[in-house]
DNA sequence: TAATTAGTTGATGTATACATAAATATAAAT
DNA sequence: ATTTATATTTATGTATACATCAACTAATTA
């Protein structure tokens, strides 16, 4: 269970001002300015900064400034994993579950753009936890701030055709057919990539 | 570059006696008792327990007891990696590195337990940066720790074929075979993970 | 006896003070 | 003016004290 702690609570407003943009790609980030922003001591503020550097949105006590390349090398290495799970899910997923992936494709058909943003991320939290790997999980999860940096996300919750993709995908699930989960999910991710590159 | 720090002495030291078992899986880890123990604070074994958690030999402040089922899901997602890897080695590796890749193979033959034990890290150290994919290689590096946790070096130096499996995946590379390649590391590590489970 | 509560111990979270190291600015010298 | 050396500031590393929280023990009561 999450707790409510200061350095909790300090990862959290570090990491969603870097998402805001309140603090620029490439700043310096100094522990004693941060705790004064948030009104704690440094210790908490450390404990934040070793968690954001974990997940690669701090480096050397800067924000990152993540080049196409760094987002290149992260959706290879997405697509790998995610073409594994998709596959897994092709091959064991049952009927419940398929239904939350249904459920997922129409809250995005009708939602507005926060809704559609949540619908289609959660339809690929189901799909990499049907993985049953907790090891290919947690990689993923580790990537997806880097990711979001990256995203407009304004732009992106429209990007063309990334519904149809979805629906695809399912019934490739559906219908067992592996190979063709896995191809779709790969050229899936591969047009995710370029349509992020080319919106920047 | 490494720094000499508290923290970072307090890091290895804890590593080590884990591997050493000098704490028993499962066994709780108290800041108070390390501390003394390595003659510190609280301080650098706070951030050395973290860094630890990081790469999942702690959890839970308890030296972790990985399952067969963990070592599983830790194979089967180096095996996609280092894969996708030893593909970009066969199609992409220069004279100089394939050489290098030879030395280690040499170095295995002809070394003792240590240096049979490096020569074949080594080996896939090579191939994996050979991804030039930050990324990957950062991926692969942290579920090190685990992967060595679980093998009993003692006995693993001496896993019968795997330098002929090596030889056989240096000669893949050299000949550009990327379908090839792949396919002999995967198998490779699949025996890795086999001889890993039953001389557990 | 089982269960609840109070009290005690121990562990982690947080703030702060001090020490060391890094970075920057200032002054001197070629 | 550029470089070298020195001084000053600033940031980080580490120790420690205190506060809070959790775990355990003992004691009281049903």
């Amino acid at each position: 269970m999450k707790q409510y702690t200061a350095s909790n609570a300090a990862y959290e407003k570090i990491r969603d001002a870097i998402f805001e943009e309140k603090y620029e790609r490439g700043e310096k980030l100094t522990e004693v300015k941060l705790a004064d922003e948030l009104g704690v001591s440094r210790t908490p503020v450390r404990d934040a900064m070793r968690k954001l550097e974990e997940e690669g949105l701090i480096k050397d006590k800067r924000v990152i400034n993540p080049t196409i390349k760094d987002l290149m090398n992260t959706f290879d290495v997405r697509m790998l994993l995610e073409g594994y799970a998709v596959r897994q899910a092709a091959r064991y997923m049952g009927p419940d579950q398929i239904e939350d992936l249904q459920q997922c494709v129409e809250a995005a058909k009708r939602g507005k753009t926060e809704e559609i943003m949540d619908a289609n991320k959660e339809f690929h939290d189901i799909i990499v936890k049907a993985s049953n790997n907790d090891v290919l999980i947690d990689t993923i999860d580790r990537m997806q701030s880097v990711i979001f940096l990256f995203r407009r996300t304004v732009v992106y919750h429209q990007r063309p055709r990334l519904i149809e993709e979805h629906e695809a995908i399912l019934e490739a699930i559906r219908n067992h057919e592996e190979e063709q989960a896995e191809w779709l999910m790969k050229s899936h991710l591969k047009k995710d990539l370029d349509f992020s590159i080319h919106s920047w």
